[in-house]
Formats: C-alpha cells, sequence, structure tokens
DNA sequence: ACCTGAACACCGTTCAAGT
DNA sequence: ACCTGAACACCGTTCAAGT
C-alpha cells in the first residue's frame, strides 16, 4: 500500500497524492486508510522511509562528493521525493538513513547535518522547477533549468569538501 | 492587503493560510481577492517579496558569515516564512534580492546560490520542527531543538567560508 | 480484523451579475 | 473599478455500523 502510495506520487506529484485519490486507486473508501494509518502525514513518513532507502550502501573509501550524490539521486528519483523526505525529516520521524551515512563520511555531526540540509534544499527547489516548467508558470521561458542546476549542487559540495577533513580534492 | 497576508501568515501558520479564510479577515467573499492577485500562489509571491525586504542592506566589509545570518533571520522573522520564499523562490516568482546580496559577498555566482539553498534548506526545516513541537507531533519530546539547532547552521556558514575568497575567520 | 456510508468542516477557482 | 452570490470540483478526518 505504500508502495502503490509512492507509485502515485511519481505519476501525479505531491499536490496531488490526497488520501481520497489514493482510496480511490486502491478501490477503497477514503476512511478505510486510516485502518492502516493514523494521519496522511504517517502515510508521508513510510512513503520518504522507501525513497530513502534507496541511498546506496558506501564501501569504506568512498568520497564524500559520492555520498552526496547518491543521496540527491534518491531524492530525485521519485516526483516531489526531496519534499516528502523534508517534511517528514522536520518531524523527527522517518529514517535517519542519510545522516548516519554522511556523518560517517563526514567526521563532525553538525556538519553532517548542514550537508544534508543542503542537500534537501537544494532537490526541492530542482524539483520544484522541474514542476514549475511543466505548468509553464516561470517567468523566463527562454531559460532552461537543468543546465546550471548541477553546477549549483557541485559548487554546494565543493563548500562540505574542506570539512571533510579525511580526502581532499580541492583545487582553485 | 498583502501586509495582512503577512499579518495572517504570521499568526496562524501557512497551512492555515487559505484564501477564504484571508477573504473574512478582509470582511470579503473570497472571489473579491481574485479581482487582485490572479492566484494563491501570485499572492504568496507578493508575500514573499516583503519578507525578503527585510534582508539588512550589507555596508561593503561585512562578512559572509553575518549576511547569512541576516538572510536566515528575515527568513525567521515570520511563521512559515522560509517556506512561502522557497516555493517562489523555486517558480522564479518574487525578488532575488538574496541571492544578488550573497554574490556580492562571494565571488562565485554557483556558490552564492548554494548558500541560499542551504540557508533556505535550513530555515524551512527550523520552522517546520517548530510547529511539530508546537502540537507534539515529534518523536522524542525530552529533546529541545533549538540547541543545537545555531550549531548546524554555523557549520554549514564555516563551510561556505572557505570559498568566499576575500576573507577569512577560520580556525580549527 | 478490516471496510462502508455518511457526515463535518473545510479548500482554490470561475463567472455571471451587480454597483 | 471592484465586489457579491452561487456554483464546481475537490480536501483530511471521524465514527457508527456492517461483515
Amino acid at each position: 500500500m505504500t508502495d502503490l502510495a509512492l507509485d502515485l506520487l511519481d505519476r501525479v506529484g505531491l499536490p496531488d497524492l490526497s488520501m481520497r485519490r489514493l482510496a480511490a486507486e486502491l478501490e477503497v473508501q477514503p476512511s478505510a486508510l486510516y485502518w492502516h494509518f493514523a494521519s496522511k502525514q504517517e502515510l508521508l513518513a513510510a512513503v520518504a522511509d522507501r525513497i530513502l532507502s534507496r541511498i546506496p550502501q558506501p564501501n569504506p573509501g568512498t568520497d564524500m562528493a559520492t555520498v552526496a550524490a547518491g543521496i540527491r539521486d534518491a531524492l530525485l528519483a521519485y516526483r516531489d521525493g526531496a519534499e516528502v523526505v523534508m517534511s517528514t525529516y522536520a518531524l523527527r520521524l522517518g529514517a535517519r538513513r542519510a545522516q548516519d551515512i554522511l556523518q560517517s563520511v563526514i567526521g563532525d555531526s553538525a556538519s553532517a547535518d548542514a550537508l544534508f540540509e543542503f542537500i534537501l534544499g537544494h532537490a526541492t527547489l530542482v524539483q520544484q522547477r522541474m514542476y514549475a516548467q511543466s505548468v509553464g508558470a516561470t517567468t523566463d521561458a527562454a531559460h532552461d533549468p537543468t543546465a546550471d542546476l548541477d553546477e549549483v549542487f557541485r559548487a554546494g559540495i565543493r563548500a562540505f569538501a574542506t570539512v571533510g577533513a579525511t580526502r581532499d580534492s580541492l583545487g582553485s
């Protein structure tokens, strides 16, 4: 049932992922969902866990940039995935998989959290922009999004690479 | 009218800031709002601009950490302010005040954008956690939020300080 | 144990019609 | 120019009642 919810999220996006629509997909009354989940928020927390489970387990020696990209890619793998994870991360529901992995590759726990917040913010904006593009609600239609988006991500990673202690790959 | 919307946002939060409620506050029918704004999104963009206008103009010589803290404080000044700014930033509506100021203090534009995304992500999480706290929807009730929150913010700023080129204040 | 039916208190948005 | 009235197509959640 969380599988179908994740599937529906990917197809219609978070704004259209309603309890009523999910119920219709399951050919069940909306109220039936409340036997399985106490609230929509709890349902979304289960979906967030599924999304985070896609983060690859790094073998020892993997550098920070690769780990960070793995987390970002997991968030981007499903439509509006970053926003779902963000809202449940805020409520401290859901798995702490991403933070634990980041902390294992960065020493400091505050820095690991900060890096996760950057990845989360970045991925959320990327996905919201994808939606804006699809409905044509953007100011400059002449501008392509995904072009310099990755450059911004890499600039953020470059910044956090300096606190990574263990290995460095910073020129300039 | 955007003033009242900002006021209402601060009082009830984004989830309860509805067009109908705003209309009631103005003692007007909901449909009346659509003469002034084409959609709720457009109304929120106007609110976001008001929020961003609170960012202090830095005099030349102000270091990056101070500028970043000024932006964060502007986002935190009104309830759910960060989320409102985030959603309009994604749609490329609203002012680019924050990014412009950051770019003037950091050289690189990609790094400035990355830093803004970190601040936005961080501030959004902080505010969502405040709400979670207020309704008691958090997992560990024994844990105080705002304590190590600022430490995470400072860890992020420390990372970006290294790309700031102009001036540095990094020990460790 | 799991689901239905019906209700409660809401949403954003449109559009003819009024002043 | 600015607003009302009424409607359309939705929401999340609760709760007695059914099987």
